[in-house]
RNA sequence: GGUGGGGUGCCCGAGUGGCCAAAGGGAGCAGACUGUAAAUCUGCCGGCGUCAGCCUACGAAGGUUCGAAUCCUUCCCCCACCA
C-alpha cells in the first residue's frame, strides 16, 4: 500500500460512507497528516472505537501520520451527535483518570515510535482550556452561523427533545480542534464515525474560511450486525478493550459468535489481512461453515491484536476444552487452564451449598429464582453433568480434586468455582 | 402563558375500582433442532420463599375506599395545538 492507493484500500475494506471531494486527489500529493477524535467518556477503549481506531491504524500503514486526540477538554461538555438525549456531565477527574487508562490501549494499533508516520497522542485540553471565552467567540464562533448549525442533522435530531447550550457549541469547539491541528501540525484530515460528519465538515468550513485552506473529512459507516442489534453490545453490557472490564476469554467469544453473514465484513474492518487472505476465509467458509474458519480467523486475530499472543493461546485452550471434541471430559488438570480464563469464583464455605445459591454466586443468574428457573429448565449444568433437581445441594464429592466445579449455563456460558483445600 | 393529551415492567404498548405482578409485541434467558450459527417451535421472563404465601412495583407525594395502575388533591416531567 502507498500513500496515494490508500483511499481504494480503506474503500474496499469498508470504512468509507462518506468523502469530502477532493480527498483522493488532496491524498495522492504525499502523505497526509489525520487525526480521530476520541472522547473519554468510559474507562476503557471498547468496540465500538475499534473501527476508528482501525481507520488510523490503515492510514498508517499507507504511510501516513495519524493523531489521536483524546478529549480530555471536549469530553467535558459531551458531544450531542448520535445522542437520544442530554448527557451528565462527567467530573475533570474522572475525565483525567478514563484518559490515562484508553492512552495505553491506542499504543497497540499504532506505532507510536518515531518516523514522518509515527502516530501523535495530543490531548485537545491542552488548548481548549487555556482558550478565552472572549477570544474564542470572536475568532471562531464569528464564522458560524446559527442557522448552518440548525441544519446539521445531530442537531435536528435533537431539537424536539432538548439541547442544552453547552452540547450544541460542542460543533465549535471540534472544529476548533482541526483548525489548531492544521495549524501545529499540518493536519488536513478528520476521520471518525459517520455520527460525526457535521462535525467534521463543520472544521473543513472553518479551516477553508480562516485559512484559506484545504482540509478533507472521512467518515465511516456505522456498523451494523445481522442480528439487528448494535455491534459490539451484549445485553451484559459493552465489550471492553481492557482485560479487568471484558475478560479476554469473553472478548474471543464474542468474535468467534460473529453471524455468518457479519463476518467477512468485520475481517476487511478489524484485521489487517490482505485481500486474498481474507477471500480464501470467506471460501473456507462457505464450504465448512461448522468449523467456523472465519469466526475462527476473526477471533485470533483480534484478541491477538488486542490482548497479545500469550493471552490468546491461554482463551483458546479454554475455548478447547469448553467447546472441542469430547467436551465432557472434566479432568483435574484442565482446571489449572480453565482457572482465571473463565470467570473464576473462589468458594471458601466448607458447607453443602444449595446449587440455586452457587449459580447465583457463579454470576450465570442475576437472582435466585432466575437459578431456579434455568434449573427447571434443564439448562444447568454441574461438571458438564445436566441437574434438574432445584434442590440439588453440592456436596464433597462434586468438587473435582477436592476443589474444582465446573458451572454452565445454556450451552455456552461457564463458571468455575474454586475452594481451598 | 392558554387549551387539550400523556407519563405503566429492559423497550414498545393495552389496561379506567376488585378476577392485575398487570394483555400483546419486541428484547433477553432456557429447551428442541443445529455449527458455541441463522430460521423455526416450546417454556420462562420483579424479588424472596419451608411453594402456603410474603414483599416491592404502574412519574412523585398525599387522600378517598373494605379494596386503586385505575377515583380525588398537589407537585414534577413530556407531547400537540394556540399565543
Amino acid at each position: 500500500m502507498t500513500t496515494s492507493n490508500v483511499l481504494q484500500e480503506l474503500e474496499w475494506r469498508g470504512f468509507v460512507q462518506q468523502a469530502t471531494p477532493g480527498l483522493a486527489a488532496h491524498v495522492a500529493k504525499g502523505p497526509v497528516t489525520a487525526y480521530c477524535g476520541f472522547d473519554p467518556t468510559a474507562p476503557s477503549l471498547q468496540l465500538g472505537n475499534l473501527m476508528p481506531m482501525m481507520l488510523l491504524a490503515n492510514l498508517q500503514r499507507g504511510g501516513h501520520r495519524p493523531i489521536v486526540l483524546m478529549g480530555g477538554g471536549t469530553g467535558l461538555i459531551g458531544d450531542p451527535s448520535g445522542k437520544a438525549g442530554e448527557r451528565p456531565l462527567l467530573s475533570k477527574e474522572q475525565i483525567r483518570e478514563n484518559l490515562q487508562r484508553q492512552r495505553d490501549q491506542m499504543a497497540r494499533f499504532l506505532e507510536f515510535g518515531a518516523g514522518r508516520a509515527a502516530a501523535l497522542l495530543l490531548d485537545n485540553a491542552k488548548w481548549l482550556s487555556a482558550q478565552g471565552l472572549i477570544d474564542f467567540l470572536r475568532d471562531v464562533g464569528k464564522h458560524f452561523t446559527v442557522n448552518i448549525m440548525l441544519q446539521k442533522e445531530s442537531v435536528q435530531a435533537r431539537l424536539e427533545a432538548g439541547l442544552s447550550f453547552t452540547e450544541f457549541s460542542y460543533m465549535l469547539l471540534q472544529a476548533y480542534d482541526f483548525l489548531h491541528l492544521f495549524r501545529e501540525r499540518q493536519c488536513t484530515l478528520q476521520v471518525g464515525g459517520s455520527d460525526q460528519w457535521g462535525n467534521i465538515t463543520a472544521g473543513v468550513e472553518l479551516i477553508r474560511r480562516i485559512e484559506n485552506a484545504e482540509a478533507h473529512g472521512l467518515v465511516a459507516p456505522l456498523v451494523t450486525m445481522a442480528s439487528g442489534q448494535k455491534f459490539g453490545k451484549t445485553d451484559a453490557g459493552a465489550i471492553y478493550l481492557d482485560p479487568t472490564l471484558t475478560s479476554p476469554y469473553k472478548f474471543y467469544q464474542f468474535w468467534i459468535n460473529v453471524d455468518d453473514r457479519d463476518v467477512e465484513k468485520y475481517l476487511k474492518l478489524f484485521t489487517h489481512l490482505p485481500a486474498d487472505e481474507i477471500k480464501g476465509i470467506a471460501a473456507q467458509q462457505a464450504v465448512n461453515p461448522a468449523k467456523r474458519p472465519a469466526q475462527r480467523a476473526l477471533a485470533t486475530t483480534v484478541t491477538s491484536l488486542v490482548h497479545g499472543a500469550e493471552v490468546l493461546s491461554g482463551v483458546q485452550a479454554a475455548s478447547a476444552i469448553l467447546f472441542g471434541e469430547g467436551q465432557a471430559e472434566v479432568h483435574p488438570q484442565v482446571f489449572e487452564i480453565l482457572a482465571g480464563e473463565i470467570p473464576t469464583i473462589a468458594i471458601d464455605d466448607a458447607e453443602q451449598l444449595a446449587l440455586v445459591d452457587l449459580v447465583t454466586r457463579a454470576g450465570l443468574a442475576k437472582s435466585k429464582g432466575e437459578a431456579r428457573r434455568s434449573i427447571e429448565q434443564g439448562g444447568i449444568y454441574v461438571n458438564q453433568q445436566r441437574i434438574d433437581d432445584v434442590a440439588r445441594t453440592i456436596a464433597s464429592g462434586d468438587w473435582i480434586g477436592g476443589r474444582n466445579l465446573l458451572l454452565r449455563k445454556g450451552k455456552k456460558e461457564y463458571a468455575l468455582l474454586r475452594r481451598g483445600r
